[in-house]
DNA sequence: GAACACTATCGATCAGTGTTAAATTTTGCT
DNA sequence: AGCAAAATTTAACACTGATCGATAGTGTTC
């Protein structure tokens, strides 16, 4: 009766994340949704790791269709509004940031991110130091959206109202792009 | 028949994740495990959630009942033990990362934080900055694990392969420091 | 136009999950 | 011994992801 092909299922599958959760989102009830009986999505996707993957890169897509840094650009604006993007793609969908967790740069990631070193690299930082700096400012900006959803609903903790998870993700990213700055002094000297 | 209480519950249950992993950690596997029917673990535990919150605190005892910073001692060199050592607790237990992620610090806990937070005041660093540094320095090294016990198997992506997980890491870790001990200084000549 | 293969779905079913309720045994205490 | 509380068992429920064979619909080829 209804036909349903691959995109339409994950949009429909992000929409329900968005209303039920993570855990909320089983194969049933994708389905009932989507007009279907159950099966029928083993048909489109190996099984639900598989359709949990290619959400995953679908909710990226703010990310992954944002322009890369041109030349001429400040290395260190790019850095701080890069990482700020990721973050704010993370918090788009309801456990977007537990959604993401374990998902490995693919194909055209891969490549996103040897230009961005390349950016950073051309800037005057050493290859392995913006290597390392992007790999620790991509782990905080997930850990950091992995405790805001988490949060959700909880009141912060007495003696620790002072900093949310927003000033606290601003604040860590500036010192990474601080200490990153120094070392990319310290190779100038050097050099 | 056997008898078992809270503490062997947990201590058989972190043995079994270290075997099956978090996704194979299941009531009744536990149960067979202890020489009970599956609900016997009920009495003890108002549900499965509960289980895995007693986990993950039992599995940071390294972390937790470690000396707390003592005044005269050098604020970076602690700093970069603290998380070194946050780090190595993660990482004890397979899927540790996962286990604790999205666990809120619990009145001990709690108390522990501050008293870090104070250290790092008296040390000349602005309260609020020190409150962040820390929750970036967690969410890093949370972030950090995650990612490497994600990994497992999974070759590194070509084009990566000179920076694993540990340098990685290291390398963010300090990152935070440097920039920390710049805000110590500019902190310092402002008061 | 008949035979064929391919796409897409359904119905039934399987093994496994966390959870609950009631009945039952075991334990400790007076 | 008897009683109450603690601890466990038996039985069942409502789910979950996944697999099987059967079944339509669709277009292609002889």
């Amino acid at each position: 009766m209804t036909k349903i092909n691959r995109q339409l299922v994950i949009a429909e599958a992000l929409q329900l994340l968005d209303e039920v959760g993570l855990d909320g989102v089983s194969t049933r009830r994708l389905a009932q949704r989507l007009g279907v009986e159950q099966p029928a999505l083993y048909w489109h996707f190996k099984g639900k790791e598989a359709l949990l993957r290619a959400m995953a890169e679908e909710a990226m897509t703010p990310q992954t269709t944002a322009p890369l840094p041109a030349p001429g650009d400040d290395w260190r604006e790019w850095f701080l509004e890069n990482y700020r993007r990721f973050r704010r793609t993370l918090l788009l969908h309801r456990d977007g940031a537990r959604l993401h967790a374990g998902t490995f740069p693919s194909g055209g990631g891969l490549d996103m991110l040897l230009a961005k070193i390349a950016f950073l690299a051309d800037n005057g930082i050493p290859r392995i130091a913006a290597q390392s700096a992007m790999m620790a400012a991509s782990q905080l900006t997930i850990g950091n959206a992995l405790e805001a959803q988490a949060a959700h609903d909880k009141a912060p903790p007495p003696g620790l109202e002072d900093v949310d998870h927003a000033q606290g993700f601003e604040a860590g990213l500036q010192l990474l792009a601080s200490g990153l700055a120094q070392q990319r002094h310290e190779s100038a000297r050097t050099a």
